[in-house]
DNA sequence: GGAAAATGTAAAATATACTTGACATTTTCA
DNA sequence: TGAAAATGTCAAGTATATTTTACATTTTCC
């Protein structure tokens, strides 16, 4: 699942440290999320798009199957 | 996470295990989901809101940390 | 009241998210 | 240009989501 977190993450203008400890994660989690390593699970993606002000869907692309 | 699944399941009249074919899981997944054992998954999460048609948002509560 | 349908429990196995730590590469900027 | 900051890779370990199977309880309804 593609996501636009790194996207999102440079508009605000932070890194991936400082978005990790915000949503209380590891940095490699971050890193792990914006490559497209694994999905987050839906606490973290609520973080996240919480964090960003933005609802889970405008932050996951969930197209494919 | 507490959320909605059995309320909106129960407004569409369909059983779990209609649900849990609609979404493409196992009944059980369904059960412990409703029964507060687990969390579901962002995929899954997004199956599940989009075939009762709502956001993620409203069928999980994300309130407690 | 009894059969069938729906819901639930339990436990073991597998898949995937997340952590930890150590180190390598790239980017930024004085 | 060179040092510091930011980003990345790798691998092993832990936590949690999902499946599978088998059976127990509750609900529905004729």
């Amino acid at each position: 699942m593609d996501n636009r977190i790194k996207e999102y993450r440079k508009q605000n203008k932070i890194t991936q440290d400082e978005l990790a400890k915000a949503v209380d994660v590891t940095r490699q989690t971050i890193i792990s999320l914006e490559n497209g390593k694994y999905n987050a699970s839906l606490q973290l993606a609520h973080k996240i798009a919480k964090y960003f002000g933005v609802m889970i869907e405008d932050l996951f692309l969930f197209e494919e199957e």
